[in-house]
DNA sequence: GCTGCACTGATTGTCAACAATCTGGAGCAA
DNA sequence: TTGCTCCAGATTGTTGACAATCAGTGCAGC
């Protein structure tokens, strides 16, 4: 909830422009599919070409765009098979972040996963069943977890490239979703198994929790486009 | 053992430099820690400093290189903890493609697998325990699981980043490890739990197969810098 | 002798023009 | 009508020059 809003002024145009471009391509103003123009981008950016170029190569390191040398790049398109894939990859990193975040995290920040916990349940039950807000809270659940088992490289993929496509998806189902409640039951017995440092329960869990996220939101897509 | 050296005649000259440093990075080179100077490389290359930013920025995706902005790119440096996080990362990816591609694989993959062990067998015998064919056979075999999973996302991050920064790792410490037998002992058996499509067993193993390789790199990290 | 500051040199970031390549359609032949 | 070829327009890839920023050095002041 940092790394990418902070603050308009990053410090070179590529970086903003990489932002930028990150956050119109996860709230949908570019849609899938969609071909990004590097002069259009780039005068609605007022940059020049060069910077622009860069983002692009960068964004197509986290695979939120598919770039096709002298034919352009285009923005991802999330179909089901890719969100299959998404999620397993999830339930593997996730899991095991969960395992070592059982081992490593300090008292402090379990008590702050309670908190989370808490507020996230006085949200729902205020907004009753508000799917953006379990959106939000959940992500700051799943992140803290990250950070959690002090593994730099599972925090980069988890806050970062697997991250924003996780968000691109939520943007478009959000509006469908219900599971909100045993979402944060699930939570709840995540923290608790992390509380008792089981790692193994904690593993087991998360991946229980995300598998079951999957299967949830397979079946909606089954109905809708 | 594909996508990254088949021809010289790459589409575009920053993809040819992506590879080019990549290589050099990879066989060191280009020492870690190392900056890299946008200028000197571009001459060194034959090529504008255009197409080799982009190319930076590409290797910067892939943890090749850490960049700072207005202070230049350095070579990445893998010291303890970064492989701590990589083998633990791999641990996790790696163990869910063993799951997924005892479920996944066709008979023939499944053949091929065991030809591949059979091979190394040989090539092992052959060269008494010479640990470049080791990494090489061992390559081989990981990557076809990894393909067997039908995730692409999991080929792509277990086949490209953490690819690379593993031959690198294994660049400067295949002058030591002979766990060439014990190794080519815990492929048969996942082999073995593949072939029966036994997926929490094949899962199982190949996570102990990556937690035991790292408890063997770590301790000869121990007494070697 | 030490600290702080301005200057200089080098390096990175940005731009606009030029070259190479691809896409789409008009025209022609079968 | 259908399929192919060739051309034109547009888009991407590349380049070299220019501007902004940083690191190291030498000097002045305390």
């Amino acid at each position: 909830m940092s790394a990418q809003l902070d603050l308009d002024e990053e410090r070179t145009l590529s970086d903003k422009a990489s932002v930028r471009l990150t956050q119109a391509i996860v709230t949908g103003e570019l849609a899938q599919g969609q071909k990004l123009s590097e002069a259009d981008l780039a005068t609605r950016f007022g940059i020049s070409r060069g910077p622009l170029r860069e983002a692009i190569r960068e964004l197509e390191g986290m695979r939120l765009v598919t770039r096709i040398p002298h034919a352009g790049a285009r923005v991802v398109t999330l179909d089901k098979p890719m969100l299959a894939d998404l999620y397993r990859v999830r339930e593997a990193l996730e899991g095991m972040a969960c395992r070592m975040a059982a081992q490593e995290m300090s008292q402090a920040e379990i008590d702050t996963l309670f908190v989370l916990l808490n507020r996230h349940e006085e949200e729902i039950n205020a907004a009753d069943g508000l799917a953006y807000f379990q959106s939000e809270g959940d992500f700051d659940f799943h992140f803290h977890i990250a950070v959690g088992s002090r593994n730099q490289m599972l925090i980069d993929l988890l806050a970062g490239e697997l991250y924003q496509l996780l968000r691109m998806c939520r943007y478009r189902t959000s509006h469908l979703a219900k599971r909100t409640r045993p979402a944060l039951q699930q939570h709840r017995q995540i923290a608790e198994a992390i509380a008792e440092r089981d790692g193994d329960l904690a593993e087991l869990l998360m991946r229980r929790h995300i598998s079951g996220a999957w299967k949830s939101i397979s079946q909606i897509m089954e109905t809708n486009p």
